[in-house]
DNA sequence: TCAATATCTCAAAAGATGTTGAAATGAGGA
DNA sequence: TCCTCATTTCAACATCTTTTGAGATATTGA
């Protein structure tokens, strides 16, 4: 995770309908669901629907496949998780562990 | 964490200068740094300064103390560490742990 | 091959965001 | 009090992003 993916990432997420279809492709899990059924949940038009998915694939935070007429989109998990990984890089100057997740704690004590 | 406080949060980390004064304070630790000393970092003007951090500080992202003339902004970790948590929240519709981060491994499966 | 379904592409308009430089504010020291 | 340093505010401008609606493309089954 660079700078740039990190920006694209939370760019990505930092727009109302997409950051709805980022969780709701999480709490789909690993299967995904169709592009159809994604702007059903949303109430959104197609184009608008594929507008938003294609940037959030661009960003690698979801990815899709094709089966048969439907194309299925869902939720890059270590993309995801990656940008805390990225924000908490190097935290209080290594002085903290952000891999025991006691990075919070120390730095606020 | 509500939505709305996500979309702030996300919107306040897809931009070059603020993503980075983040990171900044995020390694400098509790202590923070003062505005000026942000700027420095950055290369950039006092009023593009004050606008970034200003609206990560809206967001919640950061905070800031006086400090006889010069303000000094810090991060606020809690607010980094539940974006993810926003994220991930219901993963695969419960049926994976992110608290005791296998989530990823899990929906990867 | 034709019709139906699912999704994507495009350009124009509308809306949101970032940058600039000058001026204003607020705190501390002489 | 007056001067200086540190930071914020403001308005105008430039740039980027999102929405809309129409049309294009791809896949399947009859």
């Amino acid at each position: 995770m660079n700078e740039l993916q990190a920006l694209d990432a939370f760019a990505s997420l930092s727009q109302e309908t997409r950051l709805r279809i980022v969780r709701l492709l999480v709490i789909a899990g690993p299967d995904g669901m169709p592009a159809g059924a994604v702007g059903d949940a949303m109430g959104a038009s197609s184009s608008k629907i594929s507008f938003h998915l294609s940037h959030l694939e661009r960003a690698g935070l979801i990815q899709s496949r094709r089966e048969a007429r439907s194309i299925i989109y869902s939720a890059v998990y270590p993309a995801l998780s990656g940008l805390i990984e990225f924000l908490m890089k190097d935290c209080c100057q290594g002085r903290c562990d952000p891999a025991a997740d006691t990075c919070t704690q120390t730095c606020e004590a």
